[in-house]
DNA sequence: TTATAAAGTTAGATTGATCTAACAAATTTT
DNA sequence: AAAATTTGTTAGATCAATCTAACTTTATAA
């Protein structure tokens, strides 16, 4: 009943990452998220739950528990602070590094991370523009909006990926989009959503797929 | 029969590390050395038997082929890799980063040991002076002899440590004793072999077990 | 060279993580 | 409200890695 196994905590992020919208989770899209069937995800959850780490009963939605989210908070913070040092200490891309942090996530060493940490200079953001969790399990989120949700004329910054693909991640490094770009919406297309931006005196053209992983803060 | 899993590579490693006295070895050393028991170690050695990392016959010692040495080395290489770079480019010390090389060793990303590699310089040698395996899974060990076969009046620099246990590394700490230093034996100990020497102006009494574990080059 | 001890194997059980098949509950549609 | 669909659970199997108990082979000692 001390540590838990790999196994565990892959469950355990993904509680937390599919809790971001709805703080209950059903077996079913724990199930699709982590690409097991649904009888596994039973079985874990009365693991999880003898051990605290969640909220389960029959037939209905799961929980964590402060215990279990901070547990969860743990990995991510281990996750994110990994891909900060293999960008800025080690020379990797932003699309290379979230393959890598998947599994040294689970290197059971806080000296280790806290080393990065301190290498670093206690960053509070990945890569990617995510938070990095402090040691208290407290992730906090900027106010970000969704570029889909932006207006034609809208002026912003790109702040952060919902997204860390490596597919994803060539595509906008094959447009030059990179955190921090200044944007400006020109128009949106009724149909579809496309929307057309522009970046210095360059256009492009990004589809709405692309437009909900990309979250900006409005410059004035 | 593609990826070998973490207990596999254990075992491949176990069985190089008890090959450079033997070549051969036996289901109980192996059990031995990983703290399992021998019936455990049958099964496995069947498993890699087939899958051509060992070569195995009931009743018969032990070998690595080939492909099994190429696999454990890979292994070692991963590790040495780990600690130097912990070592060099964080700040760890010699004694702490064996237990965090033990889990890093199994990340799955050729990339990353490559960029340590490169950051790194391509070294030769790991922070307690075992040679890094290269990549084609060549193990050269330059030709040291343990300080406990030196003789009285012998000159002789520390070159290599064959424990890398914080306890041992903790205690040569404590008599500032790093690779490096150049030692002159003073007299052995007939009864217990305990042997004196002198560090510059300095005296230290090192017992038989100690000098066993300390690899050193003569000098001239 | 027989007896004893050590080393090794086989058989069968256990644990963790997964699956499929069959059934049950909850939700949605009609 | 009944039917159909979706979601979730139970039961039982499989696979990897481990164990213990019982047996066999090999090595060592008397
Ligand atoms: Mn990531
Ligand atoms: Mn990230
Ligand atoms: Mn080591
Ligand atoms: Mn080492």
């Amino acid at each position: 009943m001390r540590v838990n196994s790999l196994t565990e905590e892959n469950y355990l992020k993904a509680l937390l990452a599919l809790s971001v919208t709805s703080d209950e989770v059903s077996v079913n899209d724990l199930a699709k998220h982590l690409a097991i069937k649904m009888p596994t995800v039973t079985s874990m959850m009365k693991k999880l739950a003898a051990k605290r780490l969640v909220q389960y009963e029959s037939y209905k939605p799961i929980k964590l528990t402060k215990k279990g989210r901070q547990e969860a908070a743990g990995i991510v913070r281990k996750h994110r602070l990994t891909e900060m040092f293999l960008v800025d200490k080690m020379g990797f891309g932003w699309e290379q590094v979230h393959d890598i942090a998947e599994q040294i996530e689970h290197i059971k060493s806080p000296a280790f991370f806290d080393k990065m940490d301190e290498l670093l200079g206690f960053p509070t953001l990945d890569p990617h523009g995510s938070p990095i969790p402090d040691k208290t399990g407290k992730i906090e989120w900027k106010h970000y909006e969704k570029l889909s949700d932006c207006k034609p004329g809208d002026k912003v910054t790109l702040s952060a990926v919902l997204n860390s693909s490596s597919d994803f991640l060539k595509f906008l490094n094959s447009r030059d989009l990179k955190l921090g770009v200044n944007l400006k919406i020109d128009s949106i297309e009724p149909f579809d959503k496309t929307i057309t931006i522009s970046i210095g005196k360059r256009k492009e053209v990004l589809s709405n797929l692309v437009c909900e992983k990309l979250l900006v803060e409005k410059v004035t």
